[in-house]
DNA sequence: CGGTTATGGTCAT
DNA sequence: TGACCCTAACCGC
């Protein structure tokens, strides 16, 4: 589930459950239990997100908890409280309802310094209004890395992930092996806006969807071979299906580690 | 029921 | 580049 837009939509629907009240803090699993402990009955004060990292803060004290999912994390908050504990609950806060953190990257109490040096290693997030589109620019336009790596570099834009970097590259029709120094600058202004959209629409809807309408195989129906991973995509995880523009075949790759999925006939070099 | 995979990242080599 | 961390869903047997 995890890109940025998971974690935008994780702050702003922790704020609006808890912003203001005091809640009940503890770890069942036991792994965060001191912690948990220190700021059980405290105010929770607010949330605030940054790339893949979420920062939740508390009355009466300057360290944040600092959360990331990783690849199959989740913080999943239904409604009531003393619901029982089913499977590992590292952290579970509760008001008027239960947020549940399960299987996260981290999950630590940091002071300011702290949070300080992992913000200070995210390049900009497509999300946030005070995000500066030119420091990734420096980046990239001096890059020999592919494209495709750069994307997913948290340094050089952050909470963008695998669905979106394959997404992204594929509707602006860029060839993902392009190095970062031959993509031209409007090529990037344009890949930008484009994540903001995208990722602004993923926070609204809490899934990823890129398919523009005039693409949408309404007719069909979504082809039964490609796999449901909760939202409508052009070549992500459709490896050997048929482009859903041109018709040739999906293809896949490892780059930067991960599986990247891109359509030849549509993504090019220019 | 065991093996594989997953929208991520860190650390050691 | 590879080992490793964390959890859950899915697949084939």
């Amino acid at each position: 589930m995890p890109e940025g837009h998971t974690l935008h939509r994780l702050a702003a629907d922790l704020a609006a459950a808890y912003a203001g009240r005091r809640v009940t803090s503890t770890s069942p699993q036991g792994r965060f239990a001191l912690e948990a402990r220190r700021l059980d009955g405290r105010v929770l004060e607010g949330t605030e997100a940054y790339g893949k990292h979420l920062f939740v803060s508390f009355d009466g004290t300057e360290e944040q908890v600092h959360v990331h999912l990783g690849l199959y994390g989740t913080f999943l908050i239904s409604p009531g409280t003393g619901r029982p504990v089913v499977g590992q609950v590292r952290w579970r806060l509760e008001a008027e309802d239960t947020a549940d953190l399960r299987g996260p990257n981290a999950c630590e109490l940091l002071t300011p310094p702290e949070v300080a040096l992992i913000l200070a290693r995210l390049g900009p997030d497509p999300l946030r209004a005070d995000a500066d589109p030119d420091r990734a620019w420096h980046r990239i336009h001096r890059s020999s890395t592919p494209i495709a790596a750069l994307l997913m570099d948290q340094k050089v834009l952050a909470g963008v992930g695998n669905v979106y970097r394959a997404e992204v590259l594929f509707r602006q029709g860029v060839a993902p092996m392009t190095a970062g120094r031959r993509i031209p600058r409007v090529r990037w202004d344009a890949i930008w806006s484009d994540l903001v959209a995208l990722m602004e629409i993923g926070v609204e809807r809490g899934r990823i969807d890129t398919v523009r309408p005039e693409h949408e195989p309404e007719a069909m129906g979504r082809d039964p071979r490609a796999d449901d991973h909760g939202g409508e995509v052009y070549v992500y995880r459709r490896e050997g299906l048929p482009c859903l523009v041109c018709g040739t075949p999906v293809r896949r790759r490892e780059v930067a580690g991960r599986n990247l999925f891109w359509c030849p006939g549509c993504q090019r070099d220019r």
